[in-house]
DNA sequence: TTGAAAGCGCTACCAC
DNA sequence: GTGGTAGCGCTTTCAA
């Protein structure tokens, strides 16, 4: 079922049908006509493999994202959902790559032309993908802004910005003692920006505010949470409260609060920022600045889009901010 | 940067490099090195549309998952991850396709020829997508099972033994009235195979003990499982127990309980099937079977290549059974 | 307004 | 062990 064959059967040629399809050439509405009733017959679909081939477009988007080694979040999820459906309005596919070992996968995409251009998640602070999709000339968007961010195009939630927001807050509420709840050791070390950014805002906010801090890398899931509170409490007993971006561990913070016997927001306090879905999860629920992922996603495609269709357009980015939902979980600090 | 240059370079035809890299015909030692490292200097990849045009083989496959405006699950994010990783093992490609409207996405995928074959998410009992496949004769696998399962491939958990299960272990507790947290109203509407199954084994395992029951439906968050503690505990009072297929409802539920002063499981006993990262968030722990999403992301790759290899092969599929990981919120029921 | 034909980059068959 | 070449199905230039 090919274009050859719907050519013969409407009695015209190839060139004929591919125009009529493609509309880059006046095709008489007769011709038209016939040929498109040939194509309703038959159910023909032009060949993607054979299109790409020809045209040198592949529309599709590659959509970058960690190795499963490496816990999801819901952030994620949300991503790929309004990638995928933005890529899908503007007739693109997504294919997926988890980019892990030496990014074998992101070459792929790239020396092997099958994408038209990349959406790159988890981005570093120095990101060796970037520089490599820069070397390679190839049209790329980040989700997350790597540390020199003028080069590149990107959009991103201004992590420092909704640290410093909670910490604000928390200490127009009387807290004196905050710890700062971070993502994994792992995920620090490797130089996760949001994670970088989130630390810096937390703590040039406190300076501002004449709060001690102390911040912890903790493991993203309930267990490290958990775990992780007592620890806060044994080396900082005056913490009154806690800004996390570590929503995996979210419940666990809650299950160790509530183990050493303190009422949030009564006796402590947590705040941060996290997937709305975590965020009213939780008992009580999160004061926090949530995170728009889906927004971003559309957001990324556009950004890609524009660049796919003009290489040469300037570097274009959007830095989102987020207000902080207030919630239940943050309180007047507790006199002690 | 192609073959032609290639081997224009290392000076053979074009026809001995494609066999030095397919490795589908001998090709002498001395060549061999002399094109490799034509190859290595310039960086050479075999363009992926060529290949795919030429041999007919696309090397993706499509993966199909519910449109955005349903919220998405944590095990649908494993299970993307999932299939990611076991295709990228297979040095295969994953399409993404949010099939929503009138599935154009789905038949997209099919028609043009962008994927070899395509694993579908969110099955349901009746389930046309299934039909178009199969009139298609395009290959394809299930995560999920159909009404009439012999006639396809798929994996599935065993929903109905595992909710089953969850009402033996309440029952042998001690408890008389036990209420049912299904998934929402428009996914139970729609037949989702999951929610349907779970329900059956819910209610046969319920009459078999003679246990009271009454099924619910709640929406996917936190806010809808809430309110519905308020409905369950008005209807039947003697509620002293819930059965949830609902993870993303869970947080709700909790809080629900903890509203109207029941703790749990001193008070109330909860259990049902969930993602593990969501049963270990909430406090006390989730009495719960673990969705194995990743396992069942690998065999439904595994299946699928293995159709894609051999057409003919017959039907194969994966029942998944999976314990009940026995946490703290099922406990004796209360004396009332 | 339409047709013929030259690619797009690769594979695999047919020769030698 | 290697080369020549006819496709794969489409797009687009050139010509009429």
């Amino acid at each position: 079922m090919n274009i050859t064959e719907v050519a013969r059967r409407a009695g015209v040629s190839r060139s004929t049908v591919s125009y009529a399809l493609s509309g880059n050439r006046p095709v008489s509405d007769t011709t038209r006509a016939r040929i498109q009733s040939v194509i309703d017959e038959l159910g023909y679909r032009p060949n993607a493999s054979a299109r790409a081939l020809a045209n040198g477009r592949t529309r599709s988007l590659g959509l970058v994202f960690p190795p499963a080694s490496s816990h999801y979040t819901d952030m994620q999820l949300e991503f790929i959902g309004s990638v995928a459906e933005a890529a899908a309005a503007a007739e693109h596919d997504v294919l997926l790559s988890a980019s892990g070992d030496g990014d074998r996968a992101l070459s792929r995409l790239v020396e092997e032309r099958r994408v038209d251009g990349v959406i790159m998640m988890e981005i570093r602070l120095h990101d060796e993908r970037v520089d490599y999709l820069l070397d390679a000339g190839f049209p790329f968007v980040t989700i997350g802004r790597i540390a020199d961010p003028e080069r590149t195009r990107w959009v991103d939630l201004d992590h420092s910005a909704l640290t410093a927001a909670c910490v604000r807050q928390l200490a127009g509420l009387g807290h004196r003692t905050i710890a700062f709840v971070n993502r994994s050791e792992r995920l620090v070390r490797a130089g996760y920006e949001s994670a970088h950014r989130g630390l810096d805002g937390f703590e040039c906010a406190a300076q501002e505010h004449g709060v001690v801090t102390r911040a912890y890398r903790c493991d993203d899931d309930a267990a490290a949470g958990e775990a992780l509170i007592e620890r806060i409490l044994a080396e900082q007993p005056r913490t009154t409260a806690i800004v996390t971006v570590n929503e995996a561990a979210l419940g666990g913070l809650y299950r160790g609060l509530a183990k050493a016997g303190l009422s949030v927001p009564r006796d402590f306090s947590i705040t941060g920022i996290a997937a709305s879905r975590w965020a009213e999860a939780v008992t009580p629920q999160l004061t926090a600045a949530d995170v728009p992922a889906h927004r971003m996603g559309l957001l990324a495609v556009d950004l890609l889009l524009e660049l796919i269709e003009n290489p040469d357009s300037p570097p274009r980015h959007v830095l989102l901010d987020q207000p902080v939902s207030l919630r239940a979980s943050a309180g007047a600090a507790p006199a002690r």
